[in-house]
DNA sequence: AATCTTTGACCAGGT
DNA sequence: CACCTGGTCAAAGAT
């Protein structure tokens, strides 16, 4: 009951990763069966973390998706779901099913725990 | 050439 | 009213 999902990264094999001494690097975009189109990142001063903003590759759909992680530990991704899909994913995948029970209820307690305490 | 990512600037709302 | 944070849009760049 929470769109906010604590996931790691490094399903994406890249083909050569470069070696950066800086971590602030983010991670590869979770695919969850849907297209999302990146517009925007920011970092939240308040939280100490980045947050990046995608949106539905569709027109037509809603559907949003966040992705926030710190900095330091850019291998804890948060993903935070909102807004609903007008069409079926273009892939049927069984996490597709979590996304479809966040069309009930999901932004207004997101929205009020993420100003709320957090562990790192 | 088409598609998607990235960064900066601007705007709105809140304090 | 001024300042700050968060959020979104746009254009350019990269693949």
């Amino acid at each position: 009951m929470h769109a906010t999902c604590v996931c790691r990264g490094g399903t994406e094999s890249d083909k050569a990763e470069q070696p950066m001494a800086t971590a602030n690097k983010q991670p590869s975009m979770p695919e969850d069966g849907y297209r999302w189109n990146k517009y925007g990142q920011k970092y939240i001063k308040n939280v100490g973390k980045i947050r990046s903003y995608y949106r539905c590759r569709r027109k037509e759909c809603t559907a949003r998706k966040r992705l926030e992680w710190s900095p330091a530990n850019p291998t804890i991704l948060r993903v935070v779901y909102d807004g609903t899909h007008d069409h079926r994913p273009p892939s049927d995948v069984e996490q597709v099913r979590s996304v479809d029970v966040n069309q009930y209820e999901l932004r207004n307690q997101v929205l009020g725990h993420l100003n709320g305490p957090h562990q790192v």
